[in-house]
DNA sequence: TTTGATAATATGTCTGCACATAATAACCCC
DNA sequence: GGGGTTATTATGTGCAGACATATTATCAAA
C-alpha cells in the first residue's frame, strides 16, 4: 500500500481513517511528527493537511493538548457568494436589470446602525430589479454612501459593476435570512404577497468608511448551495 | 514604519493597500519575490499570505500570470454551522427538545435523490422540535438509514449528540433556501401559516454510504450571520 | 499566417531545520 | 493534600533552498 504523498492525499487519507472509524469523534490523532514518519514525509506537510481540516471543523487543534477529531460538528462551510449577473449566466440565462427608483434620504435606523452613521445622516438609495430571460429574480436595495467614493459613479454603466471595479471589497458582514414578501416587492418580483423570500444582507467597508449595505431579496426557488 | 512581520500582518498589508487603492480590481500585484524582498522575509511567508486572501476570494492567483486582485467579487465566506444546541446555549437559553414523532416509511423523491437511494427504499424518519428557553426554534425532520449504521441509537439520549459522538462527519451538501411554513410546520413552530421560514438542508454520507438527510425548519427572526 | 516546439517565469509544494507559544504534566514546598 | 512554580510537549510560525507545474511568451518551421 503506497503512502499517500502531497498534502492533498495526506488529507484525503485523514478523511478516510474518520470515515472508517479508526479515528472516533473526540479521540486524539498521533501528533504531527508520528504521522510524518508514518508516512515519509516532513512534519510542514502533514500539519498543512491537518490545518486545512481543522479550518473545515473536522479536526480541532490545541497546542501542547494535540489533535481531536471534533465532536461537535460546528462545520465551517465556504460559500461561493457571486454577483447576480454571474449567477444568472451561470444558470444560461439572459441577464438584466432594471433601475426602479433613486432617491436621497435618511436610511432606516437599522440600516445607519450597520453603517454606524451618524443620526440623520443622508445616503443614496438605489432599488434595482434584476432579471433572468426577462424574468425577475431579485430585487436589489442598496444604500450607497456617495460622500466616500473616490469619484462619482457613472450615470450610463450598472452601479454594481461600477463598484466591484472601483472601491475596495472587504465585506465586513453579510447575514441570510427569510422573510415575507411585501406588496411592494411581491409586485416587483411578481409573486404572491406574502411569498417567502430568501434575503441577502450585505455591508461592506473600505477601511474606516462604510461605502455601502445592500439587501438582495431573492424570488421564491432561490437555494444557496456549499459543497464540501 | 516597520515593515509587517508575519503572515498575519503581511496579509493586513496586502488588504490596506487594496483598500486603499494602490492596487486596484483587476491589476497584477508584485511578486512573491518582490513582496518577500520587500517586507523582509522568506517567500513562504508571503505566499501564505496570498494564499489566504486568495481563498477569501480577494484574490485571484495564476501560475506564470501571477497574482491580481480579483474583480467579480466571488466571495468564499465562511459560515459556523453549529448543532442546534449549541446555537441556543449560545444565546444564553435553556435548549430543549421534543421528539415529535418516529416512522420507517418510503422517503420523499427528494430526499431518496439526495442520498442516492433505490426507488422503494423504506427509511427511518425522526421529527424533532429543537426548544429555547421552551419555545420553539426550529423544527427538524430527519431521514436515517440505519441500515449503515455500525450499531443501533439508545433510545434514552438525543439522537443528534449520539450520531455527531459515533458516526463519521463528511457532509456532502448543505443548502439553504425560504418557504413558507405549512399549516402543521406553523402549529409545531408556533407561528402563523405562510411565515416565512429559514430553511436548512444537509446530507450526510459516511464514505459511500449515505447516512442521513436532515431538514431544518427555523422560526422566524432567524438569521445566518458570516464574519470575515 | 498559422502552428508547433521551446524557453522563461510565477506560483505550488516539499524538505529540514529552528525557535516561539500555549497548554498540560510534574514537581516541590508548605 | 493544596497551591504555585517549572519542565515538557505538540502545535504554530518562520527561513532558505530545491524542484514541480502550469501558463505565457518567443521564435522557428510549414
Amino acid at each position: 500500500m503506497r503512502p499517500p504523498q502531497g498534502w492533498e492525499e495526506i488529507r484525503a487519507e485523514v478523511l478516510r481513517r474518520i470515515d472508517r472509524r479508526d479515528w472516533r469523534p473526540g479521540a486524539t490523532i498521533p501528533t504531527e511528527e508520528q504521522l510524518a514518519a508514518e508516512f515519509g514525509c516532513a512534519r510542514a506537510t502533514v500539519s498543512r493537511a491537518l490545518r486545512e481540516l481543522a479550518g473545515a471543523g473536522v479536526l480541532e487543534r490545541r497546542r501542547k493538548a494535540g489533535t481531536r477529531v471534533a465532536t461537535h460538528p460546528v462545520r465551517k462551510a465556504t460559500l461561493d457568494i457571486p454577483v447576480i449577473r454571474l449567477e444568472v449566466e451561470g444558470r444560461g440565462q439572459a441577464y438584466g436589470f432594471r433601475l426602479i427608483d433613486r432617491a436621497t434620504a435618511v436610511p432606516p435606523p437599522a440600516v445607519a446602525a450597520r453603517l454606524g452613521l451618524a443620526p440623520g445622516q443622508r445616503l443614496d438609495r438605489f432599488r434595482t430589479l434584476h432579471l433572468a430571460d426577462g424574468r425577475p429574480t431579485a430585487l436589489e436595495d442598496r444604500w450607497l454612501n456617495l460622500a466616500v467614493l473616490p469619484e462619482p459613479p457613472p450615470a450610463d454603466v450598472s452601479l454594481n459593476e461600477w463598484l466591484v471595479k472601483t472601491v475596495a471589497y472587504t465585506y465586513g458582514d453579510i447575514s441570510f435570512s427569510a422573510e415575507a414578501a411585501t406588496p411592494d416587492e411581491a409586485l416587483l418580483l411578481e409573486t404572491p404577497a406574502g411569498a417567502a423570500l430568501f434575503i441577502t444582507e450585505r455591508t461592506t467597508w473600505a477601511g474606516e468608511a462604510p461605502i455601502t449595505s445592500v439587501r438582495l431579496a431573492h424570488a421564491p426557488g432561490y437555494r444557496l448551495r456549499t459543497v464540501v
